[in-house]
DNA sequence: CAAGTAGCATACGCCGCGTATGTGAAAGGA
DNA sequence: TCCTTTCACATACGCGGCGTATGCTACTTG
């Protein structure tokens, strides 16, 4: 076989382990996931994973970093292709829902990553979204598209009520009606954001479908 | 010693298990909580716990149930003694903030209950918060207070923004500041609710102070 | 080419959970 | 009162999983 330097194998080991810990984390769950188990499907053992990550708790940091940097492209690329920044805004919002509708994210991230690493809001990795969100939120009010609330307790707030609401969506036993009426109910609470002049136009233009994202 | 019967032996071993499982849950967490050491702490051994309770889990849902009981009490008495269903409610929301910036409740209910028990919106015990906030929604949708939105999606929605800000306002740098961002964004995002007619009119009167839950 | 180092495997011990089994005391009937 | 049944709880055992200490091999570096 080729061959390779050792630093090409070494991040190709760490990918393994990666990627064979985030399926099993998305399957069974943190706790149930045997170190043995899913480094003998990557074809190593426990050996490299001490060696790459320190302990269990090191590998789930990394699957979490590296589910949340996609979460992060995703949503940037989200916003980016919005007219407006309201609507990229709200857009941003739905798209966060939607993740949060993705299993192997409500497992991983939203369950099991807070159990066992502590608080999301203290690893910074998580931070990504939420400064996404915060940013989005300055520059409105910059605009004075909305009323001059706090962007970061603002978004803490709107993050949380999508995250939770998608949980509940995820379990409902009419998921698309659920996610319909979460939809409405979330553009009448971000409408408060609104600044008043434009308070009684309403998200999207009256006679526009109200929000295309969520697509039964 | 008095000899009593056995019901109530039992009704008080089990109290003393659920005890001991609160307190260890609460400090060391769900994981880390050896029951050999904390039946051991109610003068019990496991052979208690598994008779009463089946395994560690069932102790789990337990200790939940009992502390969202209390919950329970401590919301529907926030709300009764509020002057107009809509301050009723808005003193709800932010009793839930207070709720949740305890670090009891913030490590058994809201971090390891969801790990291990699966998504809480399955469990019938959490369902009594989202009732009651259900219910004074519905009440203030027929009333006319608030826009037409899905109550019970409405919900979903604020609780879950009240649980995570919470969570951020209690590893805020500073906490106080953080609270009183997150309650007026809160009422922010609440005006969006109301009914078009009083969309100029806040929370409370201007003049009146924002909100005075929360105290610093 | 030799020495050092780093990536990874192997081997061992400990702890914690779940189950199977045992025991003593309360409940119930004659 | 005495015997029997039941049940609350303790004890004993085995298994699996984690963490660590140690060893081996191969790449790097002078």
């Amino acid at each position: 076989m080729a061959r390779r330097p050792r630093s090409e194998m070494i991040v190709e080991t760490r990918a393994k382990l990666v990627a064979a810990a985030r399926r099993a984390f998305a399957t069974v769950g943190y706790a149930a996931a045997s170190m043995d188990d899913f480094t003998a499907a990557a074809g190593l053992t426990r050996g490299a994973l001490y060696h790459h990550f320190g302990d269990k708790k090191g590998l789930l940091e990394a699957v979490i970093a590296q589910i949340d940097s996609e979460m992060s492209v995703r949503l940037s690329a989200v916003s980016a292709k919005a007219a407006t920044s309201w609507q990229g805004f709200v857009d941003e919002c739905t798209a966060y829902i939607e993740m949060a509708l993705e299993p192997e994210i409500q497992r991983i991230v939203l369950r099991d990553g807070p159990a066992v690493l502590g608080d999301p809001w203290q690893w910074p990795t998580q931070s990504a979204c939420i400064r996404s969100m915060t940013a989005s939120l300055e520059q409105l009010i910059a605009q004075g598209a909305i009323t001059a609330v706090d962007p970061e307790a603002t978004a803490r707030l709107i993050n949380g009520a999508t995250l939770h609401a998608a949980q509940w969506i995820a379990h409902a036993e009419d998921p698309i009606g659920a996610s319909k009426k979460t939809v409405q109910a979330l553009n009448a609470l971000l409408d408060g954001l609104r600044a008043q002049a434009g308070k009684s136009m309403r998200t999207k233009p009256p006679g526009g479908r109200r929000n295309p994202a969520i697509k039964g």
